[in-house]
DNA sequence: CCTCGCGTGTCACCAAGTGTCAAGGAGGTC
DNA sequence: GACCTCCTTGACACTTGGTGACACGCGAGG
């Protein structure tokens, strides 16, 4: 049940595919732009069928937008593994710095998809979408070290404010030549908030 | 405030026919959820074809989206009316406070819409699409206020955390069975931010 | 009476997705 | 090697969102 190796090897060839899939993507969206390309143009330019394509990724979106899949669940991971006695900004920031610095380690290939996201209304709204999906689970993973209440202002608030603080960071740096360091934004936007994120809730 | 009469009945006439529209589409809407209504099935109960429909709203999402769309303007324009002495958490306080009024005024009708896009991905895509532009327009004339370049980190992230609160809060109004007070959700979160938004930029 | 402008309906068309089915390859059994 | 089974894929048809082109009807003004 674990990890049967034909599981694993199946896994692997299903892994190949969807690498190529994102790889033809990337390349045709970020040449052509998001409209100018069509989900059979991208299917073609990886050599399969365009209802392939749809087995892997639910949307032409999609295939954009879960390359930063992971990230959500990385932040989230992070914050759980900060201590108990840490202050809310500090872990925030952590969780926050551990995507920065995912994004920052492939610069040039994050920097490329970041432009493309922000540059297409219909990427941005799917982006946004992911972001507050990761706000709730912030909020909740929030709540459980406060021993509060899930559903209560301060942890959706605390998290929406550090997902802001990310965002900023994002913008920031897609917008320069990506010569600014990521990392010392997120600090200094944190600096700002950390007196909001600290605060007792009423 | 009219301009000359033959250009404003035909702007009316528009208003008539999109309101409607908007009328049709949001009892559908709500009634059987947003992908179980066509475009035709609209623009039938609103007794035109189509191809109307198209020429009044640009996508099947706008009709629902577009009824929130003056909110970001008056957002603004409630930031840029405030005095210039004013400190930037209670001004921006008193711009989300005209939003989440206006949004009050007309409670069920608005309860209605939020819930409708908070539960459909489509649209609560398309409105966070909404508020990302807010975001840049309160950014903007914050930067003015405080006399700071427009592109910096400071106006950016008080915008934005002005705006999650905004988010937050509906989120709260909207879940709940809209007998919390709102304004009242409004003023605690902010009292919670209040410090972060009056920093001195660095 | 004509015609000009405007809004609308009709039709054709493209692209995003989805359901369905048949073909083919990898692996296991006799 | 023959057979069977599971899984992936391609081909095709279909629905729906969205756009472009054109024709029709209607009121205003010559």
């Amino acid at each position: 049940m674990t990890t049967t190796p034909t599981a694993s090897l199946a896994e692997r060839k299903r892994q190949l595919v969807a690498d190529e899939l994102t790889r033809a993507a990337l390349g045709l969206l970020a040449q052509k732009g998001f409209d100018a390309v069509t989900v059979d143009e991208i299917a073609a330019c990886a050599g399969m069928s365009k209802r392939t394509f749809f087995r892997y990724f639910a949307s032409k979106e999609d295939v954009v937008v879960q390359f930063l899949a992971g990230l959500g669940a990385g932040m989230r991971a992070e914050l759980a593994s900060r201590p108990a006695g840490e202050p809310p900004s500090a872990a925030l920031r952590h969780a926050v710095r551990a995507c920065v610095d995912a994004c920052a380690g492939q610069a040039e290939r994050t920097l490329r998809v970041v432009r493309l996201i922000l540059g297409t209304p219909a990427l941005h709204a799917r982006f946004l979408e992911h972001q507050a999906q990761w706000r709730d689970e912030l909020a909740a993973e929030l709540a459980a070290r406060l021993g509060l209440d899930a559903a209560a202002l301060h942890p959706r608030l605390a998290a929406g404010t550090a997902l802001t603080a990310f965002d900023v960071v994002l913008q920031q740096w897609s917008s320069g030549d990506g010569s600014e360091d990521p990392a010392a934004l997120t600090d200094r936007a944190f600096a700002t908030l950390a007196p909001a994120l600290d605060a007792t809730p009423r």
